[in-house]
DNA sequence: TTTGCACTTGTGTGCGCACACAAGGTGTGT
DNA sequence: ACACACCTTGTGTGCGCACACAAGTGCAAA
């Protein structure tokens, strides 16, 4: 059984009596400062070592009398939206580290509008925050954004999806690739062979579909490959159009039209939702389905069986991390994981209670 | 989209001001001291009102410059056992909590001797704590410890296992019913009709067996009447000894003989890994099966494929959520929750690692 | 020796709050 | 009139730390 935490009062008046000096060195020697003399550099050091010195957070940021302004760049939403999840967990972690004087302002931009995004990213570039939270939509232009960030030296954390060229402090965010994979053994685990299976997608007009949706995608397609499932499944791309219902209706009623037998459909964004009200016109039959985030109309489907599983993401955890991080890196002065999973939960009509409970509990 | 918090800055000294009084004033309305006149009185509650004031907690634990030395009174555990996570959840949050001058001391028992438990209570009861966490494994004995706590005033939480009996602060723990109701679903799913499936648990000597499992159990069953089962499978209980490898493996052995037609199994516990063992002696066909907690050996037959799902509990997360919400009690005298149902997590070999992974970075 | 400069070291103040204590006011009984 | 208790109010101190500033030291040039 490993040894307990001592929570240590050392604190810098004492280290000071101990080594015959005054506060105000063993502080220039605690943060760096220069204009101490070797010897008794060593010596506060080792002390500092020896006794395991822990500063006094609540100290610090009492006596540093600073503001930590964040500003959370991240796509607009409306109530219940998948974004709005992440916005909770922001507030959240705000409300708790306002007592260090942490503050969050946003900037929102239109997830489906790259002139938005411009727009409101040089609007930042022209007055750059403290720290910034930043969801890169868009990634060539979030990657250019991001270089200019690192230029103007404004920390920074990505959420949702990550950009391997760039060095934000943090990334929070599902591996898409393997939620997809995971969503593979789900659908197609004791699905009828030589059926159809849909692999939709929801896209709006002018985007090419997002990053994650596919790489989910693409997780998927790895399991088939995997396990040798290619030939057994006809697996069927269908594209859904959040902004047009026609479009989304004649796309499904074509693909029912020319496979008989399809048995199970992913789409691989949170609007799975939609994706049934469209079913439900064309009178298709039970299908086995699995989609994304436990928005409330995906919860009340999962619990009336017409979704089998939901995949979650925690969304309000990565908005909570996203801040906590930057205080640990401003703050607190700690180390930081440049990657971070959220696992890929999987959710059914049995367990999905308590995964809303307790993800919303967290938010008070 | 709702409104941004804004982090005040209001001091005290600022309220003393605006209602023309003293901090000293202010002070003893904020914290119901008496000893000031109605009108003053009212005046500064309705700025504080009005403003909405929230103190600084960091300055407040500063000046209170007081201790919280929380005694964890757990299951003694040994290094990747079930209560080693939870410990490592209670250290994370000891550490985070350091600077507010957060401590925890243990007082472990044998969860499998009653005996012990009661020695080690009494001994808590003749030096209480200031606070407690507490895991009421021996249900009876746990009730009468809790209220003669209760009656000391010792402020406690309770974990993994709930007392509805008694009004410990809050509770963190899985809901044993619906873990089991869920288990039921994911191993009965696909599982072919007039089968037998194998009920198993893991006892100790002298014991009859953990409320947990009981209630997972009794959770299992319940599914199987809602959906009308009963008739459908042959659900047969086999009991395992966690001290007696001889006893265990005959028992699986006259199971074997007795059935011809075995197809799954679910044990109620975090001891799979041991099952798998015996089952393997026995050198029967594939079973579909399912057990509890991500402890290190069931995590590799999960990726193994010797067993189908894990049911997960973040423990890390339990423990560390107990001293949070201890502190928020004693230190920050904000609301609890008295009840807190962890997830039932469903973990697969395709998202076993990111969960681990998570939980176990939340711990750094 | 004196002056000046660079480097080193100690002291004092404030962050926002809790609480001890002193000081002021009012009323009662003698 | 006084002493005294009682209630109300203000002031001062310290929590552990960061940082500004004053003070001290040594050394070289004048």
């Amino acid at each position: 059984m490993p040894e307990t935490i001592k929570n240590t009062k050392l604190r810098i008046k004492d280290i000071a009596r101990m080594a015959g000096v005054s506060t105000g060195t063993v502080d220039r020697v605690i943060h760096d400062r220069g204009h101490v003399c070797d010897e008794k550099r060593e010596k506060i050091e080792a002390i500092i070592k020896q006794l395991a010195y822990q500063p006094n957070l609540v100290a610090r940021s009492l006596a540093l009398n600073k503001d930590l302004s964040i500003v959370a760049f991240i796509p607009r939403f409306e109530a219940g939206e998948y974004w709005s999840y992440i916005h909770a967990g922001i507030e959240k972690a705000c409300k708790e580290m306002a007592s260090y004087r942490v503050s969050v302002k946003y900037v929102f931009f239109n997830q489906y509008d790259k002139n938005s995004f411009e727009q409101e990213a040089a609007g930042l570039l022209a007055d750059p925050p403290v720290a910034m939270i930043f969801a890169p939509v868009f990634i060539d232009e979030s990657v250019d954004f991001a270089k200019k960030m690192e230029k103007k030296k404004v920390p920074y954390v990505l959420i949702d999806s990550d950009l391997e060229q760039v060095k934000g402090l943090t990334y929070y965010g599902q591996h898409s690739h393997k939620s997809g994979y995971q969503v593979a053994k789900l659908l197609l685990d004791g699905l009828p062979e030589k059926t159809t299976v849909l692999l939709a997608h929801s896209l709006r007009r002018g985007t090419q579909g997002s990053n994650q949706a596919t790489n989910r995608e693409k997780g998927f397609m790895a399991y088939v490959e995997e396990q040798g499932l290619r030939d057994k499944y006809n697996l069927v791309r269908l594209d859904l159009h959040a902004d047009n219902r026609e479009e989304s209706l004649s796309n499904i009623h074509r693909v029912f039209k020319q496979y008989a037998n399809i048995s199970g459909a992913v789409i691989f964004s949170s609007r799975v939702h939609r994706m049934l009200v469209y079913l439900k016109e064309v009178k298709c039959g039970k299908l086995k389905i699995i989609g994304y985030d436990e928005l409330e109309p995906n919860v009340v489907a999962l619990k009336n069986k017409e979704v089998a599983y939901l995949i979650a993401q925690r969304p309000e955890m990565q908005g909570y991390l996203c801040v906590k991080d930057l205080c640990k890196e401003l703050i607190f002065k700690q180390k930081l994981h440049r990657v971070n999973y959220i696992p890929v939960d999987i959710l059914t009509a049995e367990n999905v209670d308590e995964y809303i409970q307790f993800n919303h509990r967290l938010n008070e």
